[in-house]
DNA sequence: GATGAAATATTCCTACC
DNA sequence: GGTAGGAATATTTCATC
């Protein structure tokens, strides 16, 4: 894991159409190179897969939300619980005023309420906490 | 934008790699046909950009946390001058019990103290709320 | 909008350094 | 680890329906 690597994940996440050919002229390599570099950044899990970024709001998620949930019991089922919810983006244990932190999108207020009466039904959740989302800035990948 | 646009999207967020020929087998279109919906999904902006997922961990990036800011005025250029920061991933303008929440990614809780100090020197911030992330269940992108 | 096929480009082996 | 070359595949364009 060196800087030519780092470069190549930086190239790879902006444009993950390019050739071989070009990444590697882009970092002194020849294609085979760049190539073989990817494939083992793959096989040890830091490229993770290669995906499309997706316009959320063309699709009609137009609503997000954080969610603190309070007394959620971080063990056992929980996290399959809310991965269950097909709405809940991200789950995290956190440290702070709540037990989890829950990212939400939505097409709708009315779905929105529909997904916190599912959070309530996971075992031990005792309350919850909204903050809705009024207008994003950003939402990017670090490099 | 119809049901076989959105199976495409579903598809190509779980791989992107795949080839137009297995996309519009799996749609029952031809290679050429399923091309053709992609390439228009890219030109309307539905489809961003094709990108890699990467283990923030194996980069180092082990530290989250999200920050609740107040007092931050959301108009002007505080939206520049946090995207100024690099480990700011996301910046939302919120209704709630402050003016801005941030997710922030860095490879040590000292790195974390840094940011917070970047972000007190925002025009109008007159104080933050940092929930640190112990455990992720799950971030994933919703279909 | 979709198809099928031709032209072009890329990926992915294999052999070698 | 890297290079180079070539066979197998994929992309992209276009005439046609």
């Amino acid at each position: 894991m060196d800087d030519i690597d780092r470069t190549l994940i930086g190239l790879l996440m902006e444009d993950a159409t390019q050739s071989y050919a070009t990444l590697g002229k882009a970092v002194g390599l020849s294609g085979g190179a760049a190539h073989e570099r990817v494939r083992k950044l793959r096989e040890r899990g830091v490229i993770r897969r290669t995906t499309i970024e997706v316009d959320q709001a063309a699709l009609g998620r137009t609503v997000s939300a954080y969610v603190l949930v309070d007394g959620g019991s971080w063990m056992g089922d929980s996290a399959d619980l809310l991965a269950a919810i097909p709405a809940v983006e991200e789950a995290h244990v956190i440290a702070g005023p709540a037990s989890l932190l829950l990212k939400v999108r939505t097409s709708s207020t009315k779905e929105l309420q529909d997904v916190l009466r599912q959070v309530f039904e996971v075992h031990g959740v005792t309350g919850t906490q909204t903050v809705v989302v009024l207008e994003t800035f950003f939402e990017r990948t670090l490099k």
